[in-house]
RNA sequence: GCCCGGAUGGCGGAACGGUAGACGCGGCGGCCUUAAAAGCCGGUGUCCCGAAAGGGGCGUGCGGGUUCGAAUCCCGCUCCGGGCACCA
C-alpha cells in the first residue's frame, strides 16, 4: 500500500492549476466575462511583505480561499485578487541599519511572499496583483491625493501634531496609543508643524450613519469605529470675559447644568491664554504652568486619574444663564483639539470639574437633584451624572433635567449666546510623513504661486535614490537636491517638490479598487469595473485593523463616490474578523522565540493540511493555540481519506461516482444517508458565521462512517458504488480546505476537475429516515429511549413511552399530571407524588 | 471606570429552549507485526450500587429566577481576554 504523499500531489495540482490559469476571472470589457453569471468579490487584507508570512497570513487566506471556493462552486465567478503593501517602515529602518535600500528587501520578501502563497495553493487570479510601492501603482495614490486635494480635502496646515522621535516622523492619532508610538512603542512628542491633513472629519456624520448599509460587520468593530469616531450631542455657549472682551465658545454636553458653573477652564494650548493674562500678576505662574505641560509627554497627560493641575488666570467670564462672574482657570485636564479648547466647569454634575474642584477649593453647586439622595460618595453623592429634579437653576427649578435641556437650549439660541451643537473625536488624518519608503506627495512649493499640485499628466511622481535613509527631522528626500530642486508647473519659475512622503494607510486605502483594473495606464480604474465588482462581498482580516484601515478605506471610498468616480459608499459589505492564533498559550513574536513557520509545516505535512487545521482548530473569528498534535490529527484525517480513495479507486475514473446509485438498502443506504447528512451540515456550516471547524468535523464523520462499513460494503459492485460516491463526496467537501487533496481524490475516483464541479447537493429522501429515536423523560430526566416509525403521532408515541421498561418504573412513582410531546424528538411526562 | 467577548471532560472545541460532551487531540485496551513505526478496531465526564446485564446520583465559572424541560432565556456576581479611557 502506498502513502499519502501531500508534496507530490500538491505540486501537481499546482502545475494544473497554473497552466490552465484557473483562478483567473474577467470583469466588464474583458475576455471571457460573463454578465449573466453573478458575481462576488472575495478579498483578503493584503499583507505587508517582510521576510516571511506567518500563521496569522496562513490563516487569513486559508480562510478567505476556502470562502471563494465556495462561492465559486455555487455559480459566482469570484475575483480573488493579491497584492503587497509594500512601502512602510520596516523595509526603511532595515535600510538605515544595513544599508541594502528598501527597494531590494522590499523585492525579496514580496518573492518570499508570492511563492508560499503558491505553495499553499491560494485560489489567486494573479493577473491582478498589485504592489503599492511600485510607480504603476503609487502614480494612482498620487492621483487620489490630487483629486482629494482639488475637492478641499487635502489640505495643509500647522498644528500641534504627534512626533515619534525614535521613527522621526509625524503620526496619525490613530497610530498614537497609550502616549506610544503604535509602530516601536517610543512616547511620543508634540511638535508644531505644518503637515498635510485629509479631511474625514468632513465624512464623520456619513461614517456613522452607513454602518446601515453594511450587511455583517462583527458587532464590536462598529463599536469600535462608533468610539472612535465619539459623536456627541450637545450645546455650543458663549461665555464672555469683559474685561479682556474676548469671548468663549465652549461645547457641552450638558446645557442643563449650566446653572452650575462655578469656574471656567482654558487648554494650555489656548491661542486667548497670552492674550488674558499678559502683564498681570499672572503672566509669569500661567507661563510656567503652560512650558512645563508642554514638556510632558502627552501620554502622560492623557492619564486620567491623576491629580487636577491648573493655575488661576485672575479673570473671570459671565455665565450667561445667570449673569455670574465665575474665574478662569488654564488647567491640562482641557484638551484643545477638541470642542473649543474650554470648558464650563460643573464640578457637582462632572467628575472632571469636581476633582479639580476639590484640589482648588472651588464652590461645589449642585443644580440637580439624585433620584437617592443618599447615594454613597462624597459630599451627598456629588458628583452625580444622573437625572433627576433641577434646583438652585432659576426658572427651570423643580423641573426634570431632560425635560428642561431642550428649553435651555432654544432659549440660549433666542438669545444669541449659543445653540445646538455636535461634536466629534474624530481629527483629520495627518498623512504626511517625514520618511523615505512611501508616496511622494505630488506638490510643488512655489515661492510666487504658493502650493502648485503636480499636473497629472506628470504623474508619477518618482520616488529618488538617496544614498542615506536615516530620517533627520525631515524627510531623506531633501538630499536629492537635483529632484527636489524643479521649475514650478504654474509659472516656471524656480520651485522645491514637496519632500514627504504619504502615510502608508493610504496606499492601503484603493488597492481594493485597483485589483479590477491592475493594467489600467490612464486611470486608476475604469469605473464600469469597479461599478460591477464593488463593494467587496467578503473582507477578511485581523481585528488589529478595525480602526484604522478599515476607516481609512472607508473615507477615501467616500470621498471618490463623491467626486463621481465611483458608485459604491461602502468598501466591504462584509467583514470577517479572524481571531489570533496562539503559541503556548502567548501572543507568537520573535523575541520571545515560540513563532510558527508556516512554511516549516507545509514542507513536513503538507499546505492541505495546514489550511485545513487552522480552519479546524475552533471558531475562525475565536483565536486559538497551536499545536503539533493538531497538525498531525488533521493530516492523519487527510492521510485516511486519500487511503480509501486509492483502494477504493477503479483503473479507470467513473463519472458515476460523483452521484448517489439509486435504490440503496441496508448498509449502503446508511452510507449514503450520511453522505447526504454532511452535504446538508457542510453547506449550513459554511453558509453560517463561516463554521468551518463543524464543517471540516462533518467530512470527518463522513469518512469515518465509510471505513465503519467498508468491510461490509466492498463485496459487491453497488457498495462500492457506495463507497466511492461517499468518499468522493468527502472529498468534494473538503475542497475549499484541502484543494489540493480533494483534486487528486475526485481524480482518482470520478475524474475530472473538482474545483469546477457545483456544490454537492443533499438527497432529500435520505435525510429523513424511517424510524427515529424518541427520548423519554420523566419530570425532565431521560429515563429511556424508543424506537418509533418516523412521523409517528402523539397517541402512539405516548403510548409506546409510557410502557417503556425503565420509564414504566419511574411513572410509577406518581401520578402523571402532564405529558408533553415534541414530535420526532422526545415526550416528557411530569409526575406529581413520588 | 466604561464598552465588547469568553468560561462546557485531561486539552481544542460540539450542542434550532428538548439525548450535554459531535469532531479532533491525549491517554487506555485490542488486532496486525519476530518487534517497532504506520495502520485498523474499541473504550474514555465523574461518583455510587451490581459478578454482569443494568440502574442511580452529580455534572456546562458562582447565586437566584422563568419553564414540563436551561450550557442555551432573565436578574445579580466572580474570574479571564480584548478595546476605549481627562473627548467636556
Amino acid at each position: 500500500m502506498s502513502r499519502y504523499e501531500p508534496r507530490a500531489i500538491e505540486e501537481r495540482w499546482q502545475e494544473v492549476w497554473e497552466r490552465e490559469d484557473a483562478w483567473r476571472v474577467a470583469g466588464p470589457g474583458e475576455d471571457g466575462f460573463d454578465p449573466s453569471r453573478p458575481s462576488a468579490y472575495v478579498l483578503e487584507m493584503l499583507p505587508y511583505p517582510s521576510g516571511e508570512p506567518h500563521v496569522g497570513h496562513l490563516k487569513c487566506y486559508a480562510v478567505g480561499d476556502a470562502i471563494a471556493h465556495f462561492r465559486r462552486r455555487n455559480g459566482f465567478q469570484v475575483i480573488h485578487p493579491m497584492g503587497y503593501d509594500s512601502f512602510g517602515l520596516p523595509a526603511e529602518n532595515n535600510a538605515i541599519k544595513t544599508g541594502e535600500p528598501p527597494l531590494e528587501a522590499t523585492t525579496r520578501s514580496i518573492e518570499s511572499f508570492s511563492r508560499q502563497f503558491r505553495e499553499w495553493g491560494i485560489s489567486i487570479d494573479w493577473s491582478r496583483e498589485v504592489a503599492t510601492h511600485t510607480p504603476e501603482y503609487y502614480r494612482w495614490t498620487q492621483w487620489i491625493f490630487l483629486q482629494l486635494l482639488e475637492a478641499g480635502l487635502a489640505y495643509r496646515d500647522r498644528a500641534p501634531v504627534h512626533w515619534c522621535p525614535e521613527d522621526a516622523t509625524v503620526l496619525a492619532n490613530e497610530q498614537v496609543v497609550d502616549g506610544r508610538c503604535e509602530r516601536c512603542g517610543t512616547e511620543v512628542e508634540t511638535r508644531n508643524l505644518e503637515q498635510w491633513f485629509f479631511r474625514t472629519t468632513a465624512f464623520a456624520d456619513r461614517l456613522l450613519t452607513d454602518f446601515d448599509l453594511l450587511e455583517s460587520w462583527p458587532e464590536h468593530v462598529v463599536t469600535m469605529q462608533r468610539n472612535w469616531i465619539g459623536r456627541s450631542e450637545g450645546a455650543e455657549v458663549t461665555f464672555r470675559c469683559e474685561e479682556a472682551g474676548i469671548e468663549f465658545p465652549v461645547f457641552t454636553t450638558r446645557p442643563d447644568t449650566l446653572f452650575g458653573a462655578t469656574f471656567f477652564v482654558l487648554a494650555p494650548e489656548h491661542p486667548d491664554l497670552e492674550r488674558l493674562v499678559a502683564g498681570t500678576d499672572a503672566e509669569e505662574p500661567v507661563r510656567q504652568y503652560v512650558n512645563q505641560v508642554s514638556r510632558e509627554a502627552p501620554g502622560a497627560r492623557a492619564e486620567g486619574d491623576r491629580p487636577k493641575t491648573g493655575v488661576p488666570l485672575g479673570k473671570t467670564v459671565t455665565n450667561p444663564v445667570n449673569g455670574e462672574e465665575i474665574p478662569m482657570f488654564v488647567a491640562d485636564y482641557v484638551l484643545m483639539d477638541y470642542g473649543t479648547g474650554a470648558v464650563m466647569a460643573v464640578p457637582a454634575h462632572d467628575e472632571r470639574d469636581y476633582g479639580f474642584a476639590r484640589e482648588f477649593d472651588l464652590p461645589i453647586r449642585r443644580v440637580i437633584e439624585g433620584e437617592d439622595p443618599d447615594a454613597p460618595g462624597d459630599d451627598d453623592g456629588l458628583p452625580y451624572t444622573g437625572d433627576g429634579p433641577m434646583v438652585n437653576s432659576g426658572r427651570f427649578d423643580g423641573e426634570n433635567n431632560r425635560e428642561a435641556y431642550p428649553e435651555i437650549v432654544t432659549w440660549l439660541e433666542e438669545e444669541g449666546r449659543g445653540g445646538p451643537s455636535v461634536n466629534f473625536r474624530l481629527r483629520d488624518w495627518l498623512v504626511s510623513r517625514q520618511r523615505y519608503w512611501g508616496a511622494p506627495i505630488p506638490v510643488v512649493h512655489c515661492p510666487d504661486c504658493g502650493i502648485v499640485p503636480v499636473p497629472e499628466e506628470d504623474l508619477p511622481v518618482i520616488l529618488p535614490e538617496v544614498d542615506d535613509y536615516a530620517p533627520k527631522g525631515k524627510s531623506p528626500l531633501e538630499a536629492a537636491t537635483s529632484w527636489v530642486e524643479v521649475a514650478c508647473p504654474a509659472c516656471g519659475s524656480d520651485a522645491r517638490r514637496e519632500t514627504d512622503t504619504m502615510d502608508t494607510f493610504v496606499d492601503s486605502s484603493w488597492y481594493f479598487l485597483r485589483y479590477l483594473d491592475p493594467d489600467n495606464g490612464t486611470a486608476a480604474f475604469d469605473r464600469a469595473k469597479a461599478d460591477h465588482w464593488m463593494p467587496v462581498d467578503q473582507y477578511i482580516g485581523g481585528v488589529e485593523h478595525a480602526i484604522l484601515h478599515l476607516l481609512y478605506a472607508r473615507f477615501v471610498v467616500k470621498a471618490l463616490a463623491d467626486l463621481g468616480h465611483l458608485e459604491t459608499v461602502e468598501p466591504f459589505r462584509n467583514l470577517f474578523a479572524q481571531g489570533m492564533i496562539t503559541r503556548d498559550g502567548a501572543k507568537m513574536s520573535k523575541s520571545k522565540g515560540n513563532t510558527v513557520s508556516p512554511a516549516e509545516y507545509v514542507e513536513r505535512f503538507g499546505a492541505d493540511s495546514a489550511r485545513t487545521y487552522v480552519c479546524f482548530m475552533g471558531p475562525p473569528e475565536r483565536g486559538g493555540d497551536w499545536t503539533d498534535e493538531g497538525v498531525e490529527g488533521v493530516n492523519r484525517f487527510l492521510a485516511r481519506l486519500w487511503r480509501i480513495a486509492s483502494d477504493l479507486a477503479p483503473d479507470e475514473p467513473d463519472p458515476a461516482a460523483a452521484r448517489c446509485p439509486d435504490g440503496v438498502d441496508g448498509p449502503a443506504r446508511e452510507l449514503a444517508a450520511k453522505a447526504s447528512w454532511a452535504i446538508d451540515k457542510a453547506t449550513r456550516d459554511f453558509s453560517r458565521d463561516f463554521q468551518f471547524n463543524t464543517v471540516i468535523a462533518a467530512v470527518m464523520e463522513l469518512v469515518n462512517e465509510a471505513y465503519r462499513l467498508r468491510d461490509e460494503l466492498e463485496g459487491s459492485e453497488s457498495g462500492r458504488a457506495v463507497l466511492r460516491y461517499s468518499v468522493a463526496t468527502a472529498a468534494s467537501l473538503i475542497q475549499p480546505f484541502a484543494p489540493h487533496l480533494a483534486a487528486e481524490v475526485w481524480a482518482m475516483l470520478v475524474g475530472g476537475e473538482v474545483w469546477r464541479e457545483p456544490w454537492p447537493e443533499a438527497d432529500p429522501e435520505l435525510l429523513t429516515s424511517e424510524t427515529v429515536e424518541i427520548v423519554v423523560q420523566v419530570n425532565g430526566k431521560v429515563r429511556d429511549r424508543i424506537e418509533v416509525a418516523e412521523g409517528a403521532g402523539e397517541e402512539e408515541v405516548l403510548a409506546l413511552a409510557r410502557s417503556a421498561g425503565n420509564a414504566a418504573r419511574h411513572l410509577e412513582e406518581g401520578e402523571v399530571v402532564k405529558e408533553v410531546f415534541v414530535p420526532g424528538r422526545l415526550v416528557n411526562f411530569v409526575v406529581r407524588g413520588a
